[in-house]
Parts: C-alpha cells; structure tokens; sequence
DNA sequence: TAGTAAACGAGACGGTACGTCATGTCTTTAT
DNA sequence: ATAAAGACATGACGTACCGTCTCGTTTACTA
C-alpha cells in the first residue's frame, strides 16, 4: 500500500534523506545497506557492543569502511539503525482492553524484550551514547519518543475512561514506569522479566501511601 | 567519628588491600594516591567521561601509568574513587521526619545532585560499566547498595508507622522511584531538578487510579 | 606552419587516438579536455606533485574523475601533457652559432627553465615515474628523446666544423651535460641558473686534464 | 676504538638521539630495531618503493606501526636507514693510485652498485623525497655529502699533483661526473655499467674541443 | 527523423594505506 | 619494594585517494 510505503520511507529518511535525491549518479545500493545492517546485527548480538566495530562490521559485510561512514554518521547510528526495525516488530503496542491492563501487557511484553537478547543491545547504545551525543539523540528519537507518545495516549485514555485520576502527573508516571527497566538494565544489574514488570505496574497504579 | 573512618576504610579497602600487608619494602605513597585520586577528578570534570583517560589521568597528576594500574583495576573503579567521597559527602540521606516527607527530602536532593556537575560523571561511569562488569559491580556496591538500603528502611519505617499500606512490594517501588532518574539521565535526556522529583514522589505515592 | 602543425598532432596522437575513430557517438568535448589540462597544471603549480591527485583535478575542473580516466592512462600521463606544450614553448633549440655557442645558450635557457617553475614540476613527474613506468617512458618520448636528438645533432655539427675533437663519446658527453641537471634537481638540491650552466658547459667542453 | 664509537653514534643520532638520554624507562629494543631495518630493507628488494609502505614493514618486522612512527619521521628516512649501512660497505672510495684512475675506479665501482639491486631503491628513495623534503635531505646528508666531499678532495689532490687543471670548476665537474648516473637511472632508464662509466669519465676528463 | 553509440556529470563502491590514539604489558633506572 | 619514565604490541579510529562501476543526460553520426 502506498501509504505504508511513505512510512517507511520516512523512517529510513533519517540515515538516508539521499534516498529521495534525483539525478545522476550511481544509485544506493540496497544489497549492500542491506548486508552492512545485517553484519552489524550479526555483531552486535555475537560479540556485545564492545566487540561492535565498524572494522568488524566492514569485514563482515563485506562492504569497505568508507561506504559505512557515508551512510552513518557514527557507531550508534549505525546499530540503532541495524536492531530497530527487528525491535519495532517484536514491540507492538496493545490498544484493545481497558487502559491499566494494556499497560501492564506493554510493561511484561517489554520486560521481555529487554530481558532477552535486545536487553545488552540497548545497553551498549545508551552506554556509546553517553559519549556520542548524536547517537543518544536518534535513539531517543527513533526509540524512546515514539514509546513514549504511546504510553502517553494510553495514560489519557485510562484518565478518559475513569481508570485513572485526572490529575496524575502524566510525565511523572511515565517516567516512574519506565525509568525502572533503565535502572534495572544499566545500573543495578535485576533481571527484567514479565512478572517484575506485573509487580512495577501495580505498584504504581495503586501507589504506596494507604 | 567512628563511622565515618569505617565508611572511609572500608571505602579505601575495596581497591588498596595492599595498605594492609606487613612486609619489606616501601610504602604505598598516599601523596601519589591523592594526586591520582584529585587529578582523575579532574579530569572528569574538565574532559567528561569521553576524555577521561588513563594516560590523561597520569599526565596531569604526574604518576606514572603502572602506578595507576597497580592500584586501580580499570577506568572505572578509578572514576568511582575519584567522586565517591565527594557525592557520599553531598548527598545525606534525611532521616528526620515522616517517611514520606523523608523520601521526598531525599529525591529532590539527589535530583539535584544529578542535575549537577554530578549527572555526567556518574553517566560517563555507568556508560563505562557496560563494558567492563567490574565497573558496575563497583558501582552498585559503593553507590547503589547503601543506598538502596536506606531507601528500604525508609519505606518499612512508612509502612511501620502507617504512613504506606502494608502490601506495598518495596523492591518495585524503589525500582520506579530511583530507576526514573536514570531514565531522564542517560536516555531521555531531561533535565533533573527538585521540582520534578517531587511531582515524581507525588505520583507514586498515590499512585494512578482512582 | 607545417611544422608546428604535425608536432601538435602528434602530440595529441598519443593519448587520444579516439579522436580519428569515426562513427556514430557524441565527439571528444575539446573544452572538457582544456578545461582537464589546465585544472592539471593550476593543481601541479598551486599544490606542487604531491597534492597533485586526480580527484583534485576533477574537482577543479568540473570534470568527473571517469572522464579522465577514459582519456589519461595514469596521473603522470596527465602531469605530462598539462605542462608539455607551455614547456615546449619556452624551450627552443638555439641553431644560429657555432656549436659550442650553441650548447652554451641551450644549456644556459634549459637552466633557467629548470630552475623556475617547471622545476618543482618535472622533478614530480619523475618522481611519480618511478614507480609508474607508462609515466617516465612517456616523459622519454615526449620530453627527453627530442631533445638529446638535437643534441647529438648539435655535437656532430661540431665535430664537422671543427670545434670538436671527432673522437669523443656523444652519449657520455650528453649525459654528463645533461644529467647534471638531475642530479641538482632531484637529489642535490642545488638551484639551477645560467651562470651555472656556463660554468658546466666550460667544464666539459674543456674537460679537466692539463 | 674510542673514535670509531663516536663516529658510528654520530652516524645513528640523526634517528636515534634518545640513545644517549640517562634516566629511568625502558631502553630501546635494539632486537626491535633491527627486526624493523631488516624487514625494511626485505620489503624494498621484494616489492619495490611501490610496494614499501609502513603498514609492509610492520607486518614483516613483527613491530607495530607505532613503534615505527616513534623511531623514523617518514617512510623515506626508514628506506634510507634500511640500505645505507649495506650500500656504505659496498661502496669504499679508491684512494691509492693516480686521481683519474680513482675517479674512473670510483665511477666504475659506482656503476656497478647502481646498476645492480640498489639502483631502484635509491630511484625509490629520491622519488619519494619529491614530495617529502626530509626525506630528501636526509639522503642528502648521509649518502650524497660524504661522497661528494670524497670527490672534491679527489679533483684538489689531482690538482695538486698536476694531473688536472688548477683552474677547474671542480662543482661544475662533480656535477657533470656524478649527475650523469641520476639522469640515467631517473629519466633516460638507461643501464649504468662499468664500461659506461669509463667512457663518461675519460669524456669529462679529456673535455670535448680539440 | 529515428535509432544508437559514445561522452559526460555525478557519485557509490571495494579497497589500501595513512598517521593517530588509547590500552595494558613490560623493562629499566632511581629512590 | 615502589615509583617514574617510557618502549612496545595491539587494534580501532576516521580520512584521503585510488580505480572501477553504474546511472541518467546530452550530443552527433548513421540508417
């Protein structure tokens, strides 16, 4: 469908706006994007962001250095761009039930997520990020604000439909919610599994005070 | 006082065992232990975690790279060193009046903390951590455990004295609490400030619903 | 002049033999090929041999690197042809005098030459010969062997008129008054003016023994 | 010999002037060292200047690049360094019979090396100091002055002892003697042999007029 | 007046080597 | 025994050009 294919377009726009350039010259070669984000997945998941190089990647793809540094700006870039689609897939975001319920199957579905395989992705992002503000700005534009334009909606709805209190601070919750899966990840080293995402949401539905 | 020079020993032991050894031979040079120590906070605040070196450390505080390397297993457990006594001493943890006013003392201050010269440093050492396990075993042990313990005695002292209903699962709800500044730290990029937490600590103590 | 004309085409001969091809086909863009030589050479006198790079070319000519490489089998070929006709130009040989006159004036121009801004010039395409054997034959045939021609004919003139011995050694007695000026050039770094030259020519016309 | 040691040292501080340097720190690796000159001299025989690139050396020596990088400025003073002492040996000047018969000895001798396995390693050499001028004055200093000033005191000592002309230009004539070979192996690929260097070296001595 | 062949610009691509940087190990000398 | 100095192997960095390869457009000769 056309549509379809105008998003996805957009997504893509961020790496590659000269996808929509016309004229002369030789036109980007899909195979080869294709290949380098394919080995820098491939890498990422074998060898953790450490080993994640774009040496490695270059290698791997067998594409050369230069072409990698045309068409991504920098490491992050680069394996932002070669787990987001997978990670999109694997992340909906359920709009069917009531509000508290949907968001606590968002918090179990992401819990497992980055409990599994993505979790040390992710982590490396952030961490590369820290030092390479581009890198920490498309993730959260890429990532985090889609997300969080979601749970935002989804917060309204319960706020709409009488689930929740109209005066909750919605910033606030949000950041309460999800603010604990970088805790957990980055610095405290818990597991992220689905029935401490069940226990996180309770928690801050109902709050603490009696 | 007694404990702070515990705090202190203890702090010092968990890189410098040596101090303790008998034997032949000269002694560790706390002057030279120092300069590191002083010119690594330097350097953290002049360069960032990105410029913060091994060799820059050395350069400026006029040790040599062996020495450094004798005493600190990584960049990071120097970072940490470096910082620590400085944050231990900014950041009291209230115990004065009621659990919630407590909680709240203690979020708006440490946002504070976090929104200042503080944020990167301890972003940069995080960012470290992951990729080198005893970076963030270090910092959990000397950063996240005392004070996590607090935290729990705190909300128990809550649910003692009526204040937090009794069922509350505490892991979770310092999970939201604290997990939200390393959200807003290291990936959404938002500011840190005493308000915020204190509109953070609103919303998960009454919670979301109605 | 007739002349003139037939040296020209053969000039040209040698790289675009294209040129007489007949059949269908857009022709050989005369001012693409001029606006390629001049880029050429304003990039060997602004840059000297070393920034002297074909992408440098393309840039500054407006011309893509491809065309060069249809029309020029390597930078040096190119190097070459840029300068060749301004050089040729300014290098007559002198056929008026006696013969020793005549070496003398041709030693003392070719000096003058050589030591101005062809200098720096001829010592890159050398240079770049050296390891690009299609180069330095290119420069044999084009720059080196017409002119020893009209040396050995010059030193026969002399022998016939009687100014020289008609024993002597023609291809030692060139390469000692011709190969002095590579060697200054090239390795010595010793500048090259007439008076120079005179001094040399002196030297082997009269030779050392009493 | 106390004298022979100064001398030798003198010979390696152009590249080496820390060897004298007192004080703590490790010394420099002589295995190393030698490992890198070899291994450079191996890479100039089997692949030509073309082929003799730090990366090369490195590889073959065992050294890293940066150890390369610390000891030799460029490319050229390493492929100076690598075959001087070999070409130093092979080439002693004559001074024991008549002024011309050392000189044509010399030139015959000169020839021969020239001619033979070192001829491109020096064509590679001044090549590469075209466009870099350290290069090119180190091969200056270490293998053209010495030489030269061997050839002057040669020509004053033929003076001397009237075998040629006190009135000689004696720059101009070492030009004309030793230019030749650089116009014959740089520009006119013609092959230096004994039996020219003969004929070229009674032509300068006996001059060209009758 | 088509068809078609070449020239041309643009620029993507796989490569090679560059020179630099930081790491962590090792060796030497001085205290 | 430590410390300072610093040589060393390693390995990735990001850059500059290389020479080759599509592309789409323009030109001019031929059928």
């Amino acid at each position: 469908m056309a549509r379809t294919d105008t998003v996805e377009e957009e997504a893509t726009a961020a790496t590659a706006t000269a996808a929509a350039r016309r004229g002369p010259g030789r036109k980007r070669d899909e195979a080869t994007r294709h290949a380098i984000l394919r080995a820098a997945y491939e890498t990422l998941e074998a060898e953790g962001y450490g080993g994640f190089t774009i040496e490695a990647v270059a290698a791997r793809s067998g594409a050369a250095k230069t072409t990698i540094y045309r068409w991504w700006p920098s490491k992050g870039a680069l394996a932002i761009d070669s787990f987001l689609d997978l990670y999109q897939r694997e992340a909906p975001f359920p709009q069917t039930r009531s509000a508290s319920e949907d968001l606590k199957a968002n918090l179990r579905l992401m819990a497992k997520i980055w409990g599994g395989r993505y979790g040390c992705i992710i982590a490396g992002i952030i961490a590369a990020g820290q030092s390479d503000a581009a890198t920490i700005e498309l993730y959260n534009e890429r990532l985090v604000k889609p997300r969080r334009e979601e749970g935002l909606r989804l917060l309204q709805r319960g706020i709409a439909n009488g689930e929740f209190r109209p005066d909750i601070d919605i910033e606030a919750a949000l950041d309460a919610l999800y603010g604990a899966f970088y805790g957990r990840l980055l610095a405290w080293l818990e597991p992220l599994d689905p029935a401490w995402a069940e226990r996180l949401c309770d928690t801050v539905l109902r709050g603490l005070m009696v």
